[in-house]
This record gives C-alpha cells, sequence and structure tokens, in this order.
DNA sequence: GAGTAAACGAGACGGTACGTCGAGTCTTTTC
DNA sequence: GAAAAGACTCGACGTACCGTCTCGTTTACTC
C-alpha cells in the first residue's frame, strides 16, 4: 500500500514487565491463584496488552518457566548409574522444592482441556529437559551397557511418572533416597533386555 | 426442659440428585467445566443444599467416582505377568476411555492445593485401586517368584505413574501395546533385586 | 399473648425465651439487622416455634415494644401548655433516645406493606400511647380552653409527625426546645379556631 | 514510557437503561420488592455495573425519584392560604396516588440506618420540593402577613409530618379535605406569633 | 519532518459463578 | 400429640475475574 505507513511493534519494555509480574505472582500465589487481572495490575498494563501477546494464563506460565531454563549441563562422568541418580535427584528437587513442583500440577488440568497449550508445554519445557536424560541412556546404549533396542521413552515416562504421580496422586513420600531406588529398578529392568532369549524372562542370565 | 426433642433428616432423595447430577455434568462438561450452580440446578436442589454435604466440587467428584466401583475382581490366574498385563490394560482403559481419564487430571491442580481433598481421594479412590494389584505383588513374593524386599509402592507409582505421566504431561501414545513393555521392564527390574541371583550385576549403593 | 382456652400448650418458657431475645436483639442489633434465625438461636428454640406463634418479625416486634409501656401517667396539672410540653419532651425522648426511635421508623416499610401488621402495630402501641394526649385535650375542651369543634386527631398527628418527620425525613435537629415552639404553635392554631372574633392571642411566649 | 493514556467512560446507554429499570421496577413491585439483580436483569447489563455507579438500591432510588421533578412551578398568587392548600393537596397526591408515597416509607428504613443515604435523600428529593414551599412562606412574611421570627422548617415539618405520619404510622385517613384544616390550623398558629397583634394571653385563661 | 496506524494504559462492559445468608416450610424424633 | 431441631428449596446478596470493547495517547515506522 504506497500511503500507508505505522506498523505494528511488541512494546519491549512491557512484555518484560509482564513476564516478570507473572513469575512474582507464581511463586508468591501459584498458578491457580494467580489471575491476568492480577498480573496486568502488576505489570502496570492493561489487560488487553497481556492477552494481546498471551492467549492464556498457562501460555504466560509456559513462557516463564521456559525462559528459566534452570537445568544445568548434565556432565557425563561415563558413570550411568551415578548420571542417573544424580539427574533423578534434580528432577526431583524441581518438583518437590521448585516452582515447577507448584505449577506443573496446577496446569495439568488447563493442558489436558487444551492440546495446543500441551504441545507448547511440551515443546518449551518437557522436552528439553527430557533430552539430556535421552542423551545419557543414547551414550550408555553406544557403549553396549544398555540393549540397542530399549524403549528410551517409557523408561523416562516410568521414572518421571513415578515421581509426579506420587507428588499429585498417590502422596507416597518423594525423598532424595527413592532416587537410587528408581533407577535401579529401572535400569535392572533395562538390561534384563539385552540377551535375545527373551522368551525365557525369568532370569537376568546375561 | 419443656420440649426438648429434635433431631435432623439429610434427605436421601435430595443427596441421590446431587449425585446423579454430578455423574451426569461430569461426562457431559467434564470436570472444570462444572459448576456447583449447575450441579444444584441439575439436581433441582438449591446451592445451599449441595454445600451443607459437600465442601467442594472436588468432594463431590470423589463421591462420584467412589461410589462406581469400576473395579471388577482381579482373577488370580497365578500367572503373574499375565496378571499384571491385564490389569495395566484396565488402568489405560480407564484413563483414557473411562470419566477417570477425564476427571483425575482436571481435578488435580485441586488435590495439590488442599492436602484433606487429596487425602480423601486417596481413602476413597487411589488406595482400593491400589490394593488389587498389591494383592498380585504379595502373592507373587509369597510364591517366591519375587524377592522379599520389593518396595511395591515404587513399582507401582512407576507403573501407574509412567501412563499417568503420558497422558497429561510427556504426550507419548498411551495405547494396549505399552502394558507388556511396561510390566516386562518392572517385573525385570523387581527379580534383579532378588538376593540369590545376585552376582554382579551393580555397585553396592547402599 | 397467643395460645388460649387449655387445648394446645403455648409453652411458656419458649414463649417467654423468644420474646427476650427479641427484646435483647431489637436493643444490640437494631430492627434491620434482627433475623428470626438469631431469635430462635439466642432463644434456643427451633425457628418453627417462632413462626407458630408470630407471623412477623415485625409481629414480634409489636409483642415486646406493647409489653414495655415505657408510658407512665400523664399527671393532669390543670396547666394545659405545660403538660402538652411535658408530654411532647417525652415523645422526643422515646424516639430519640429509647428503643422506639431505632425500631418504629426500621418497622415503618413492613407497616406500610402489610395492613394487618399496621393495625396490629396501631392497636397496642400507636392508639394507647395516643389515649393520654388526647385525655389531656379533652379535658382542656371540656374546660372551655379549646373550641368543642377542634380536630384532635389533626393536633395529634401534626404534632408527633412533626417530630417523626424530622428524624426519618428532613433530618431537621430534635431537641427538646423544639418541644415548647410545637405546642405553642398548634395551641394558637387550635385557640384561633374557637371564635370568630379573635383579636389577639398571646403573649410572648419567653 | 512507551506507551501511556487512558481513561474511564461511564456508558450513557447503560445508566440509562438502568435508570428505566429501576423506575419501572419501583412502581411495579415496589421498593422492597425491588431487587439489584432484577434491576440488572432488567436493564440487559452485568450486576458489577449497576453496583459500580449506585452503592445500594436506595441510592438508584434516590436518582430515579430525584430525575422525576414532579415538582411544578409553584404558581404564586399573592393568595397564602390558597397557594398553600393548592401545595399541600399536590403533596397528599403525591404521597397517596403517586411513586413517592410507596417508596419514601418504603426507603425509610434505609435512610435511618444509612447517614449517608439520608444525606442524599434530602438533598436530591426532600430539599427541593421543600423549598418551594419555603418560598410561599417567606414571600407572605415579607408582605408582613406573617410575623418575621416565624419558625418555617418547623411548620413544613409539622405540616407535611402529620401527612406522613397519618399515612405511615396512626393511618388516619389522607383525604384532600385535610389540607385545608392543616393550613387552617398551622396558619393561625404561625399568625398568633405575630408581634403586633400580641396583646393578651397564653397560658390559663381561667 | 509528517502522517498514520499499531500498540498502549486504563478500565467499563455483559456475564458467570462464587460461597453465604435468611426466609419460610417440612419432616422426624423425642418427651 | 405438640414441640424441638434442623434440613429443606428458594433466591438475593455483593465480589471476583473472565475475555472483549472502547477510549484517548503515544510512538515508531514509512513515506
Amino acid at each position: 500500500v504506497p500511503g500507508g505507513a505505522g506498523q505494528r511493534r511488541p512494546n519491549a519494555r512491557s512484555h518484560k514487565a509482564i513476564l516478570e509480574a507473572t513469575g512474582q505472582l507464581l511463586a508468591e500465589v501459584g498458578y491457580g491463584a494467580m489471575t491476568m487481572e492480577g498480573i496486568a495490575a502488576r505489570a502496570g498494563v492493561g489487560k488487553a496488552t497481556v492477552y494481546r501477546w498471551w492467549s492464556s494464563k498457562a501460555a504466560l506460565a509456559i513462557d516463564v518457566l521456559g525462559e528459566n531454563p534452570s537445568e544445568p549441563a548434565d556432565e557425563d562422568t561415563g558413570d550411568l548409574r551415578g548420571d542417573l541418580v544424580r539427574t533423578v535427584e534434580r528432577v526431583i528437587a524441581l518438583l518437590t522444592r521448585g516452582l515447577e513442583g507448584e505449577i506443573i500440577p496446577a496446569m495439568s488440568a488447563d493442558l489436558v482441556r487444551d492440546p495446543a497449550m500441551a504441545e507448547l508445554f511440551r515443546t518449551r519445557i518437557a522436552r528439553p529437559r527430557r533430552s539430556s536424560v535421552t542423551a545419557i541412556l543414547d551414550r550408555a546404549t553406544a557403549r553396549g551397557e544398555l540393549p540397542k533396542k530399549l524403549d528410551v521413552p517409557l523408561m523416562l515416562d516410568a521414572c518421571v511418572g513415578a515421581i509426579f504421580y506420587r507428588l499429585v496422586i498417590s502422596g507416597e513420600p518423594v525423598t532424595d533416597e527413592m532416587a537410587g531406588d528408581l533407577v535401579d529398578l529401572l535400569l535392572d529392568g533395562a538390561r534384563a533386555r539385552t540377551p535375545k532369549r527373551r522368551t525365557a524372562r525369568r532370569r537376568p542370565a546375561r
């Protein structure tokens, strides 16, 4: 258009203020009690500005969690069990003491309801964290410590799922001690898969 | 003292109507979109009557889920793996096709927020379903098929947790096929713990 | 007092407790904030018992006000103006400092809405208080101090109405001083009605 | 600072709809049975919008009454008694046949309870109507027909109070005929106060 | 530089649901 | 066989947020 002028322009200051306000409110009142109204007020911003850039408070929370990686490198020591135990302990710490533990279960209702949100959550939060564990297992497989045909996603889901399920549903205590037990259980199960004579499952027989 | 008697009378009809309305609404609109107002209206009852007997919609949903046992006998065939696979398949069916799959994730936010509600949920829903699986494993232990010192709760949490976590968080597909894999993984891990079999598999760790 | 010839048994203890509770609550929270529920609770009685004997809280309040006459004898001194001023001062005291002042305006909405209640109010409260003033004026008429054809009800309504209207509507101050002015105004108006050949009426009131 | 303006905007359409709905409901069901909920529904407006601009239904009713002046000019004919009688007849008509008669007594409970509301009522309703009568008396005073030191507010309160009290409390009939009697009574009382006329008595004439 | 339209703050809007309260009625249990 | 206790249905209360929608007011981009 020849006579046109004027363009869009997502104001950086507002953006930042909104994300900061969201982070503060998540920490202060939790995901459930956080409201879009409160975020806008805290950020000194109109509600419409919040809605213009994020479609829901789940989207906002995902953005905030995704910006704080809280996922240091996973230093590969070559000690498979040790690496895994340390990683699981970090997951436990995250879910019992970090923001994530408060927010993710509270947000799960929104994720189940809204597939697009769930996909965003997986892309920004779940998969990045998951990939570091996958790497450990892949390296072990490459070294021959674990069977090649191992179902890695299933192991991961069982591992993190056990912790998540305890926190949300079963209420069993989630302590650092469970990390070792869990890793042992799953690692032994994984190794049992090594030999080809799978029909006889009953003994490890390596 | 002049007169001096008098008693209560919790109306059975209203109770029943409320529970039925709740069940219908859970199925029709889901837990998140169900409202106390809607329940009262559907039941032909005042909101106050609902609140008199249930403190929240979570309490109501728990009562409704708890009344429908949906837990047939667990027919012990003596085939440990077969029994477990069948049980896991039933869990999968429940969570992917039954009411529970819709409701429990949606309700988890309320459970995490309200410990009393979580306890009620565990007593009425989680533990009863759990006990039938525990029984299978206990019998196997008694038969000597599994080590005596097995951490049964951890196995259960890993097992159901894997399914739950896939549904809510990781989004990996939840199919009947995964039942066998999951049982194999955990069962092999469990057997590896058998003291007599122990030769060189892993480090002391404790 | 309801109940009656020895058939049903209007439990005297409950009756008394209800009236006492009503009196206390009228004094403590006022007519508007008093509830049937509160009365029953305070009296240690079921709500149905209250409703059995009184149809509304207005009926109860009327009963309580009617039982406390708060209307001493009206000592006729023969001094018309003095008697009237003293009486008006008592009305003012009652309406500005007694229970009546709080209750009657608050109750007036119920009276206007419910003619039966209004009639009860007049019979038990208004007319008895009115009759003592009527007596003063009647005696003065008999003595020839006031014209025979005087419209006594109109005078009374103007007199008490002025006070009531100030309290409820106009907000003009209601003080003991207005008693004299009001009596003078109305008494002069009354006397003017006597003969047509009236020239001079009175001297400086003060 | 990037963005940076913003203002309020009380929607005229909603305002009008609310006031109209209030007026209709006052006429249809009366003040006591009128509810904020009903007003909002009738006006096609959210309850919050009603509460945003009016703090209570009393405030709304006052606004509605205040907008309908229902107070034509008071045509000064120079005939003091005639002007007054006509004015009193108009007051009677208003209170027995107009909206005011239904509403004001019903509202009086709220006025007594809430001084701020009472003040608003006086400013918007009572004083404007009062001033037209005051004017008549002031002109008469200026013409010398009435004594200069006349207590005009007292006369007005006695006059309107007599009518109001009859309607609400004493239940005596309120007819157009009483207008003349009331004016005569008060006017004679007022004239008696004229300094020049004073030659003799008040106090027991015998 | 000027013109223009986007994005902005503010917050009012129509709604929905909240959880509480009291009204007046009804039912059961007890004395 | 009445009275006490209290559960019942009903409906309004006043509040909180929702997500949308004007309002004027800045900018910042394009010409």
